[in-house]
RNA sequence: GGCCCGGUAGUUCAGUUGGUUAGAACGCUAGCCUGUCACGCUAGAGGUCGUCGGUUCGAACCCGAUCCGGGUCGCCA
C-alpha cells in the first residue's frame, strides 16, 4: 500500500552521500535496485539520476520497518528516513561503498510490478522491449548520462552563440509545404479545410527571413522534420543547432564553426579538438577517399590504375576506360589472412548491392599473387599496379572499374569503410574537417539532366556565374560540410541575396516564374527591399551528441526515438483517427494498401 | 520498393536426422540465512515455439504465405 510523503523533505541525492557525511541525518528519495535479505539483516540498494546509496537494517532496526523493508521489491520508490554511518564492510566498486543509512523510517511511496527487463547497465534485454518501455529504459545510468550530457552540450551551445552575439529566435512549426528535396510531414488545417501546413525540414526560409529583419546574427536549437526512411543516424525528427549571419563570407562562417565545436569540445568533454580543420576540396575528397564525407582516422586512399591498366587486355578494364571511366583500387595492408578467396567473394556481393559490376583482387599471400585477373596481365603491367597500390606481402589489393567515375569512386568508398571496420584500423579520435566547393549541379543519369545538388539558395561562387546556362559541369557552390569520422554533422552556405539571380536559379531547376512566386514568392519579395548578404549551417544536434558519446545509434542520444518503420513502440504511434476528427478537417482516407 | 539477418519462458539463448512430458541461465514466488553488494542455499511456478496454411502417422524443426524487429541500398534538395 503507498504511502504519501507528507513531512518529507529531500536532503540529499542518493549517489552523492560520502564519507564525509558519516553521522548526518538524512532524507533520500530513490527506486530499489535491489533488496538483499539476509534474514536478520537486509540490504537495500537505492538508485536515483545520481547514483546507487546502501540501506541497511538489522536487528536494532524498528520491527514494524524491518518488516515493510523485507516486502520490498525491485524499482519500488521509497523515502529513507536515516544516518548516515560507516561501513563495517566498504565497497570500493561504488562511489558511496563507504557508507551506508542506518533507517529511522521507510516509506514505500509506489509499489512496481516485476520490470520485464532488469534496469541495469549490463541488461541483456533487447532493443524492442526496452523501446517499449522506454521510461524503464531510461532509468539505466547510461542512458540517463547520455541525455544529461546532451542537455550540458544544448547548454554550452546557447552559452557560445549567446557570447558571439547571436539572438535564439524560435520559427514557426507549422509552415507553407514547399515540396522540393526530402518529402514533408503534412498537418491537415481545421480552419481551412483541405489546406495542408508542413513541418520544417528546416528553418531554412524563416532564418534568412530574420537577417532580411535585419536580426544580423540567428540561432536556434530547432526541431526539423524529414518523411524519409530511416537509419542508425537518421530520425524522423531530429534536432538542429542552426545558425545565420550576415555580412559574413565562408571565412566567416567556417572560422564560427570551427570556435564552437573547440568550446564545445572543452567545456563538456575537456577535449582539446585542433583548429582550424583540415579542409579539402569535394573533388580531392571524392578522389582519395570516394566519399563526400570521408572519414580519415585511418590511410587505405584511393588510387587511380587507368593510365596503369589503359593498354591491358582484361576486357573489365578496357571497357570501362573505353566507356569514358577509370579503374581505380585501395591497398587493404596485413589482409591476407582476413580476406580469404570465400571473403573476398562476399565483398564482391557487397559491391555489387551498391552498384558496381565485380571486383577485380590481388591476394599477395607467403606462396606469392594470387589474383582474380593475373592471367590477363603482362608481367610488366602487375608489377605496375602492384608499385602504383603500394602492395607487399600480406596485402590484399582491391580494384573497381567502371565507365562511370560515380560508380566506381562510391563503391571503393564504401569498401574502405568496409575493410577498415572489418580490420578494425580505425583510430579512437574526433577528426573534424570541411568539404568544401562542392559541384552546383550533379548529373542525374535516370533523367539525363543536371540538377542542383543543394537548396535553391544556395550561392553559386562569384567566377562561375557565366557558366551557369552553359557548362554546369565546372559550376561550384559556396557550400561547405563540416564532417566529423565520416559522419555528416554539418551543411551550409552562403546564399543568394541578388532577386535576378535568384530567378535565375529557379529557372534552371525548372521552376516557372509562376510556381517560384507561388512557393518561394515571400522569400524573393523580401530580398526587393534591401537583402543583406548572408550565409550560415545547420549542426545536426543528434549526431554530434552520438559521436561525442560514442554511441552506435541516435536512439541512444534522443530520449523517445521512433524506430526503422517512423513509429514509436511506446505510444504505437502513428496511429488511425476517428471519422469524426477526419470529417472535421474534410480529409478522407481510402483504405491502407 | 530491393537485399541480408533475426522471432522458442518475463529476459537472453540452446534445441540433434522430423519422434515420449520443449531445456539452461538470469529474473520471479516461497522458505532458510547477521555484512551482503551480480549475496548464498533449498523448493516451486512459468511456453499459442510470431501468425496462418501445407507436407507427414507425427512439425519448434521441412515447404508456402504473412506479420513483426534490426542493418543496408534506393530515398534523405
Amino acid at each position: 500500500m503507498a504511502e504519501f510523503m507528507t513531512g518529507l523533505k529531500r536532503t540529499d541525492y542518493c549517489g552523492t552521500l560520502r564519507a564525509d557525511d558519516i553521522g548526518k541525518n538524512v532524507t533520500v528519495f530513490g527506486w530499489v535496485q535491489r533488496q538483499r535479505d539476509k534474514g536478520h539483516l537486509i540490504f537495500i540498494d537505492l538508485r536515483d539520476r545520481t547514483g546507487i546509496v546502501q540501506i541497511t537494517l538489522d536487528d536494532d532496526t524498528d520491527r514494524e520497518i524491518f518488516k515493510k523493508a523485507a516486502s520490498v521489491r525491485s524499482e519500488y520508490v521509497l523515502a529513507v528516513v536515516g544516518t548516515v554511518r560507516e561501513r563495517s564492510a566498504k565497497n570500493a566498486e561504488i562511489p558511496t561503498g563507504d557508507i551506508e543509512i542506518e533507517v529511522k523510517e521507510l516509506r514505500v511511496l509506489s509499489e512496481s510490478e516485476t520490470p520485464p527487463f532488469e534496469i541495469t547497465d549490463n541488461c541483456t534485454a533487447g532493443e524492442t522491449t526496452r523501446l517499449k518501455y522506454r521510461y524503464l529504459d531510461l532509468r539505466r545510468p547510461t542512458l540517463q548520462n547520455n541525455i544529461i550530457l546532451r542537455h550540458k552540450i544544448a547548454k554550452a551551445t546557447r552559452d557560445f552563440f549567446d557570447n558571439e552575439g547571436f539572438i535564439e529566435i524560435e520559427t514557426p512549426m507549422l509552415i507553407k509545404s514547399t515540396p522540393e528535396g526530402a518529402r514533408d510531414f503534412l498537418v491537415p488545417s481545421r480552419i481551412h479545410k483541405g489546406e495542408f501546413y508542413a513541418l520544417p525540414q528546416s528553418p531554412q526560409i524563416y532564418k534568412q527571413l530574420c537577417m532580411v529583419a535585419g536580426f544580423d546574427k540567428y540561432m536556434q536549437i530547432a526541431r526539423c522534420f524529414r518523411d524519409e526512411d530511416l537509419r542508425a543516424d537518421r530520425q524522423p525528427e531530429f534536432t538542429q543547432i542552426d545558425l545565420e549571419m550576415s555580412f559574413v563570407d565562408m571565412e566567416d562562417v567556417l572560422n564560427l564553426g570551427e570556435n564552437y565545436i573547440k568550446y564545445l569540445f572543452k567545456t563538456v568533454l575537456d577535449i582539446d579538438i585542433p583548429t582550424p580543420f583540415p579542409r579539402y576540396t569535394y573533388n580531392e575528397v571524392m578522389a582519395r577517399f570516394g566519399s563526400d564525407k570521408p572519414d580519415t582516422r585511418f590511410g587505405m586512399e584511393i588510387f587511380d590504375l587507368t593510365e596503369t591498366v589503359k593498354d591491358s587486355e582484361f576486357g573489365v578494364f578496357k571497357n570501362a576506360i573505353a566507356g569514358g571511366g577509370s579503374v581505380r583500387g585501395i591497398t587493404a595492408k596485413n589482409a591476407v589472412k582476413t580476406y580469404s578467396r570465400k571473403e573476398i567473394d562476399k565483398l564482391t556481393e557487397y559491391v555489387k548491392g551498391i552498384g558496381a559490376k565485380g571486383l577485380a583482387w590481388i591476394r599477395m599471400t607467403d606462396d606469392g599473387i594470387a589474383s582474380s585477373f593475373a592471367k590477363f596481365m603482362t608481367e610488366a603491367e602487375m608489377t605496375a599496379i602492384l608499385e602504383k597500390a603500394g602492395a607487399e606481402k600480406g596485402d590484399v589489393v582491391l580494384i573497381v572499374g567502371d565507365t562511370d567515375d560515380s560508380v566506381v569512386l562510391p563503391t571503393l568508398g564504401a569498401l574502405r569503410v568496409e575493410v577498415a571496420k572489418r580490420l578494425d584500423i580505425i583510430k579512437d579520435g574526433y577528426n573534424f574537417l570541411w568539404v568544401v566547393e562542392f559541384p552546383f549541379f550533379e548529373f542525374d543519369k535516370e533523367s539525363g539532366e543536371w540538377v542542383a545538388m543543394h537548396h535553391p539558395f544556395t550561392s553559386p561562387t562569384d567566377e562561375c556565374l557565366d557558366k551557369l546556362e552553359g557548362d554546369k559541369g565546372n559550376v561550384y557552390a559556396k557550400a561547405y560540410d563540416m564532417v566529423l569520422n565520416g559522419i555528416e554533422l554539418s551543411s551550409g552556405s552562403i546564399r543568394i541575396t541578388n532577386p535576378a539571380l535568384q530567378k535565375r536559379m529557379f529557372e534552371m531547376l525548372g521552376l516557372s516564374d509562376e510556381e517560384a512566386q507561388k512557393k518561394f514568392g515571400f522569400l524573393t519579395g523580401a530580398f526587393k527591399y534591401g537583402a543583406p548578404p548572408h550565409g550560415g549551417m545547420g549542426i545536426g544536434l543528434d549526431r554530434l551528441v552520438m559521436q561525442m558519446i560514442n554511441a552506435p545509434t541516435l536512439r541512444d542520444v534522443v530520449a523517445f526515438p521512433k524506430i526503422q518503420n517512423a513509429s514509436e513502440l511506446m505510444s504505437n504511434a502513428p496511429s488511425p483517427v476517428d471519422d469524426a476528427q477526419l470529417e472535421e478537417l474534410g480529409i478522407s482516407v481510402s483504405d491502407a494498401e
